[in-house]
Order: structure tokens, then C-alpha cells, then sequence
DNA sequence: TCCGGCCGCTCGCTAGAATCGAGTGCAGGA
DNA sequence: TCCTGCACTCGATTCTAGCGAGCGGCCGGA
């Protein structure tokens, strides 16, 4: 994509249009936009300029005679070259601060940024549930089920545990799980859960005429139990209320097709995913992000870390109509305050 | 409250009314009334009867000549007297049985049983978490964490896996807390949680004298495990999009304030522990629950249980104007399908 | 006493016309 | 290159009239 050229007087009316379209929610003239940018120029100029802008794409008009609206690759524009963040401060801040502490458990801990990134920003908050096969093996134990299912339970990081059902052959005894366990938590603890499924896939393979037939099948438990494939991901969601809210009627029927995304959750992940690889906060703007269901909505995320893994990511969806000056800042400190409280002690 | 006594034709108008009044869901007015009833008399009998109805706070007008909209007490006396419900088949009867099968765990249930209660009635669809107290002990293990603290996981009935972290006076080794870990085990596994702790607390009073220090420490840890006051109640709540749908525009304000209570939790969980005492459906009407937030949406819940003990609730939330005739029915065969598929095996 | 037919009235809904005013585009001049 | 002035557009608002569903009341008949 081409850096926009276009002259300082128009970036500094586009601003001023942007940040009074984002108060307002309405159109904006040349009048007001020459009294918010303060140049020293007429209204007519102002309607040139504009009238540019708009053959550019980075303005519209809804009709003849209405003022302008800035269109995606305007707010793109704006958010990439133009814009002044505001650093978070005050209540919002010390909130982050009480609730996103070290100790608490992973689950309560997403729920609570999740929580707080609605209420701050007054928007939808989400975050991904950390990715478990990032973390570290603290424990494994199994327990036999009837059918030849054995309930595996993962005991990670401090104080987070997942628990699985895995299909087996055949039954197994409480001895046999027990040494399989054993045999695990005493070489694997403290490697990641991809890392020792690995290393365990590797160990069946590799060793397969030196280890005996009992210890083949153990591994085979084993390495089923940290496949991390039939692991769902999954994200945690707060404040859709404050999309009925922003959202005037008639945006219903897109709100509906949003809610319905939420509960299909995969485009949602996708696209949060995509933010995954890159460091600090990324924003998609309206269509940009390529799903139908988001084209009237803006999402601005950024990834969480813990151990130097990145586990996952929280952002914030709402309309595309966004204070981004005030989104991105928080979304930038909500994920590093949640790192920190998720590294482990 | 005293039974409404009202005329058989009566009743069958206000039968065809709530009927066609949720079908369209406009007022109706005497001429279709008429048609509807097939009563073999005229439309001024007709007005007259709702003249009668209306003056029993039955029926509504909305204004002076537009037809009749049943009220709340219209609406229970309906669902009280007049139903004729519509037993389940078909594709979604099936999809039931596939979906609520025994053997996945309690989490995916209650997870389907929500999805599948929004998808059939297409409304919103709720179901409580499991109270896991109520539930029998399988095993428990100790793990201890920095600060004296410590993981407590808990297995109960077949595959279900639930973990909390309690804080402690001090640290313990992994031994002290293996041994504790083994006697409980060993002595309660098999009764429900209530009951062990119960036994427990009993336990560390009545023998005070005859068990030395060590084994007063180690029951002080597991009782606390045991505790269940800390023990959030939750629910799984699918189907917002519904919501939406069904309400227009105007409606848009209630909603928030709905959503706003499905955020906050406390006020749908204490409405949905209503039905816990009694058994099979219960239906609250608009207003009658009590809840402002409800006032244009009506509850149809039932319990669900397994093991003889009720374990909570599901339920469906939807417009005042919603069939019940379907829905009660689906509720009703859901909890039940729900119950079998938590039996344990 | 109860019911049906008739009639006049009410009131929300819709369409069309008139008006308003914000904001544009353009021509012409400094 | 920029400003001034002007005609024009077009959504939003208001008002009016007309329509029609539906009600209530009255009266006459079984």
C-alpha cells in the first residue's frame, strides 16, 4: 500500500474532520471543519480541499449538499500518519493495575482484562484463552474411564490446569496410567506441552526397537494426550451491550450478523490470529479486515505474552467510528499488564 | 392467587387471541378473533366479551380502536389453563439425542444443551454450571504454590475436572500435602462434596483430642478445599442474536438492560434458582419475575439433575409474545435429556 | 336477558406538499 | 492561488388530508 501524499492543510483538515466525525457521529461541513482545523483559509478552499480528498477516497459524502465522512482508507490514513494518542491515566488505569495482578489463575485473569477493556473503552472487549500448548508442564496425571477413554488432566504454570478425554484402544489399569504419568512428569516438568509432545513423537519413533511393547503403548497414551490439535481455540467476550449502544436501529441488522460471528467464533479468531505474529497493536478498520460481518466495525488488537511465548490476544471491537486515540493506548497497556500478570512467579 | 373465572367462550377467545397475537404479533382485532375462535356468533359479541376481559386485566388496547394484546396475567392464565402444547419431533428431537449423549463432560453439555435450546426455540438459550458440590468425589489432589498457597483439583463423577486455589497459613511440603491428598481419597472418595466436607469439619471437632497436630493441619487444609461458599455460579448463555431478532428497534433499550443483567449474572441466577425447589417447568411472564430488566421477556426454566440430586437449571429467555406452546415442551425434554446424559456411568 | 346489526367516532398510519437550511459546486474577481 | 457570491440540491421536518381498522353504543328481535 502507497503512503497517502497529500498536503499538510489537507492531512490537518482531515484530521480535524475525523476527530469531529468521532465526537459528532454526523457529517461535517466546511464551516465547522474550517473552525475546528483553525487555517487560515475560507470555507470555499475548505470545499476544494475536501472535494480532493473525496476523489482520493479518504472522504464521502452521503449526498449532494451533506458534509463528509471519512471512509475506511480515511480513518487509515488517520490512524497510521495523523493521529495524537492520549496516554491512559486516572481511575482506568489504577483499575488495570488492581485487577490484572500475578497469582491470580489465568481463566479468572483473561476474564477480568476482558471485563476491563469494555468498561474502559466502552466497547466490546475480547480475549483469546491463552494457548495451554504454549505453557509449561507442571504435572500430568491420568485417570481410566470406562470405554478405553482415560481423563487426562494438565497441570501448567503455576496454577492453571486443562482436563481432556483421549479414546484409547483398549482399558487401562490405574498402575499402568500411574507409570505413564510418572514417567512423564519426571522427564518432561517444566518444557512446554508442544515441546513434549514432540520430543515424545520422537521417542516412539526414534527408540522403536530398543523400548519394549509395554513402554510403546504408554508413550502412545502419552503423546495422544498432549496433542494439541483437537484443542479448541477459544476467546472470551465482555460488554456486547455497549455495541447496542453505539450502534443507532438500523445498524441492527448488522449487529445481528456480528453476534452471530461471535457465536460461530472462527472469523472472530482468525482474524484476532492475524495479529498474532507482529508485536504491539494492529488495527482493522472497517472492510479492511476482509470478514462481511465487520465491515461496519473496527477492531483494534494486540498479543499477550507470558514466558516469552506469545499465548494469545485481546483487542476491543466497535464501531468504526472508534475513538482510536483513546483505544489504542489502552489496548497497548491492557496486554502488556496482562502479560506481566500472567508470567510465571 | 385466585384462578381467573371466566365463560368457556371467553376462554376460547382469549385462547385464539394469545395464539394468533404471537403468531403475528400485532393486535387483533374482533373480526379476526371471529375467524380464529370459529364461535358462531358476532363480532359485536366479540368486542363485548373483550370489553369483559379487557376490564379483567386480561387484554390490552393499546389505543381506543386497535385491537386486543393479551397482558401478562393474560398470558399466565394461557399458559396455566388454556395450552396446548405441541410435543417435539423431528430433526430437532434428534438432534437432542445425537448432541446430550452420556459420556462427554458435564462442560460440553451444558454448553450443547444451551446451543441447542437457543437453535430449536431460537431464543436465547441458558443452562447453569453443574453445581459441583452436589456432585460424588472421584479424587483429589493437592499441589502446592508459592505463598502458601495451594492447587486443589478436584475429579468428580466420571470426567469432570474442577481446580481452585485456597491460601494457607503456610507452605507445605509435597509430601504433607500427598498425604493428605491420599487420606481423602481413600476415605470419602464416592460421596458428594457437600457431604465429605460436612465430614470433614466434623472430623476436626469431635476427635480433637485423640488426632495429633499433623492430622489437624492436614483436615484443616482439605475442609477448606472442600468449601464451597467461594464456589461461583455461572451459566452458559447462547442465542443473544436471538434477542436481537425478535425485538425490534425502540425495544433496543430494554436489551441493553438485559444484556446489562446477563453481564452481571446475579439477577438471572437468582431468578433461575427459583426453579430449583420444584420439579418441571416453571414460566415467568414479563413482570411477574420480579426483575425489571424482564419486564418485556419472559423465563421458561426447569431444572435438570443427575444422581438424584438436582444439580441446576436451564432455560430459555425470549419476548413476552413467545410461543410457549413450543418452547415449554422443548425445555422440559431437554433438562430431562440433560439429567440422563450427567447420569453417571 | 342475551345477541346481532348498524352507525358514528377515534386514532394510528401513510402519502403528498410545503418549507427549511446546511452544505455543495462553480463562476468570476483580487 | 484563494476568496466572495450565488444558485442549486437534497435530506429532514412539519402539516394536512384521507384511509381504514376497530371500537362502543344503541336498538330491535329471539
Amino acid at each position: 500500500m502507497v503512503a497517502e501524499v497529500i498536503s499538510e492543510r489537507a492531512q490537518r483538515l482531515l484530521k480535524a474532520l475525523v476527530e469531529r466525525y468521532i465526537r459528532e457521529g454526523q457529517p461535517v461541513g466546511s464551516g465547522t471543519l474550517l473552525q475546528d482545523s483553525g487555517l487560515p483559509v475560507s470555507a470555499a478552499t475548505v470545499r476544494n480541499i475536501m472535494a480532493d480528498l473525496e476523489e482520493r477516497g479518504l472522504v464521502h459524502s452521503p449526498h449532494t449538499s451533506a458534509g463528509r465522512v471519512p471512509t475506511a482508507r480515511g480513518y487509515r490514513l488517520f490512524v497510521d500518519s495523523l493521529i495524537t494518542v492520549e496516554p491512559l491515566t486516572g481511575e482506568a488505569l489504577r483499575g488495570l493495575e488492581s485487577e490484572l495482578v500475578a497469582g491470580k489463575s489465568p481463566r479468572e485473569l483473561v476474564a477480568s482484562a476482558s471485563r476491563l477493556l469494555s468498561s474502559i473503552t466502552a466497547q466490546a472487549g475480547l480475549v483469546t484463552i491463552p494457548r495451554h500448548n504454549r505453557m509449561a508442564l507442571r504435572q500430568v496425571e491420568f485417570l481410566p474411564l470406562t470405554g478405553g477413554r482415560v481423563l487426562v488432566i494438565l497441570v501448567t504454570n503455576e496454577s492453571d490446569v486443562q482436563n481432556r478425554v483421549i479414546q484409547t484402544g483398549r482399558d487401562f489399569s490405574d498402575m499402568e496410567l500411574q507409570q505413564a504419568a510418572n514417567f512423564i512428569n519426571q522427564r518432561y516438568a517444566g518444557r512446554d506441552l508442544d515441546a513434549v509432545r514432540d520430543s515424545l513423537i520422537g521417542a516412539m519413533h526414534s527408540d522403536k526397537a530398543v523400548i519394549d511393547r509395554y513402554m510403546q503403548t504408554i508413550l502412545d497414551i502419552a503423546s495422544r494426550a498432549f496433542d494439541s490439535s483437537d484443542e479448541v481455540d477459544d476467546y472470551v467476550l465482555a460488554g456486547e451491550r455497549q455495541l447496542l449502544e453505539a450502534a443507532g436501529p438500523e445498524r441492527l441488522e448488522k449487529l445481528r450478523d456480528l453476534f452471530d460471528a461471535f457465536e460461530r467464533k472462527k472469523d472472530i479468531l482468525d482474524l484476532v490470529d492475524r495479529c498474532l505474529r507482529a508485536d504491539g497493536v494492529k488495527v482493522f478498520i472497517g472492510e479492511e479486515s476482509g470478514y462481511q460481518v465487520l465491515d461496519d466495525f473496527s477492531v483494534v488488537t494486540a498479543p499477550y505474552q507470558s514466558g516469552g511465548r506469545t499465548l494469545g490476544a485481546l483487542g476491543v471491537i466497535g464501531p468504526t467510528r472508534m475513538s482510536y486515540e483513546r483505544v489504542i493506548p489502552i489496548v497497548d497497556i491492557t496486554a502488556r499488564m496482562l502479560s506481566q500478570a500472567l508470567e510465571p512467579v
